[in-house]
DNA sequence: TGTCAACGGCACTGGTGGTGCCGATAGCAT
DNA sequence: ATGCTATCGGCACCACCAGTGCCGTTGACA
């Protein structure tokens, strides 16, 4: 009987990282939020639990740091001179992206945890939500500038409207987020803040 | 004798059902929701566990059926002529009545569980968020009626939008859902559907 | 080649959901 | 008033989890 084998190598430090943030999201698209457990993690990854707790020390960590690398790009706002279109093109690609069966699981996981953790919550909205929405009302403001919207309006309700309208759909209601309900947001929106001509 | 009640024979059941569900209140007011378990309410009220998986199959059942006692009233819109005042007091009723401290805490934990749940998703949407949804469409169609806002406009989105902004500050937002958060989705909503004199 | 931190495995504490079994008791019919 | 029976509280039990400690192994770098 040989000393086996083809086991795989024993991997550190970084590569680790890596790997446990994949099966992170591979689990998440799999299992329900309350079997999304560091067990179930370290057992999927061949690992000893400690090596989760040496690079994050609550659930909630790796969940936001997870989230964090995956999501960096998806929300950048084009400024093509047209805030409707633009605003449009945003809505669908960032809804696609927060949405899609590979990050909504663990972001919905965030947002779980974090209703439980003062802390947790103040750091996803500072990173994300607020970021969204400060992206939003950046666009806003420069199209009231550009006098496509009425000048004297406050912009601050509709972006956080804008945003809100998503994650209640994506939380709590039964219906899709889908291109018409981005259609449906900005008509009410361009009906309410568009400058006359 | 007549028809045998069969229906609620007050035996010592209801008594306790209807403690276990306020212990369930004052419990979920108290803790965070990960230790909002089965066992501590059966603790608290000094009861087996038993006795509340003999009334509810899991705590999601518990939860929503808690829920459900406490909501009903709070939900009816009055029809005074004025929409935007009716809406404005129909908000911050029903928002203060939701984000009470006494139900909030239940409130969220039915929204929480629904996240691990289709079935129980489905229920709290149609038992609770569809209603508010339809009540609100349906001051804002008989407003159409009565002429206070524009006749061609598609009033569905609207009536999600309106709610889905208050569910985004008590869930994500870091900020309060005050009149003023409530004045400012008004101003967008009449902005947008007000009628023209 | 040697060193040492990172690693995987195991065990342990204290908690959970959920079930089974027990003897006690409350409430109803008689 | 008495007895019957469902409900009750208590306890033990299972499987699982978060989190920590210990130990022998191993891989990367000096």
């Amino acid at each position: 009987m040989t000393t086996d084998n083809a086991a795989a190598p024993r991997r550190r430090g970084a590569v680790r990282t890596e790997e446990l943030l994949r099966v992170t999201f591979e689990l998440a698209a799999e299992v329900r939020y309350s079997d999304l457990t560091i067990a179930a993690v370290a057992r999927r990854a061949g690992v000893g639990k400690h090596t989760i707790y040496r690079r994050w020390s609550t659930k909630s960590e790796l969940l936001l740091d997870a989230l964090h690398r995956a999501l960096g790009p998806a929300l950048d706002y084009r400024d093509t001179g047209d805030v409707r279109a633009d605003l449009r093109e945003q809505f669908i690609r960032s809804s696609a992206a927060l949405l899609s069966p590979a990050i909504w699981p663990v972001y919905r996981a965030v947002i779980i945890a974090a209703q439980d953790d003062d802390a947790l919550r103040e750091r996803l909205y500072r990173q994300f939500l607020a970021v969204i929405e400060q992206h939003t009302l950046d666009r806003l403001t420069s199209a009231q500038r550009a006098g496509e919207l009425v000048a004297d309006a406050d912009l601050g309700y509709p972006a956080e409207v804008l945003c809100g309208a998503l994650y209640y759909r994506g939380l709590l209601s039964t219906r899709p987020i889908d291109e018409a309900a981005i259609d449906g947001l900005l008509d009410m929106f361009m009906a309410a803040y568009a400058a006359s001509p």
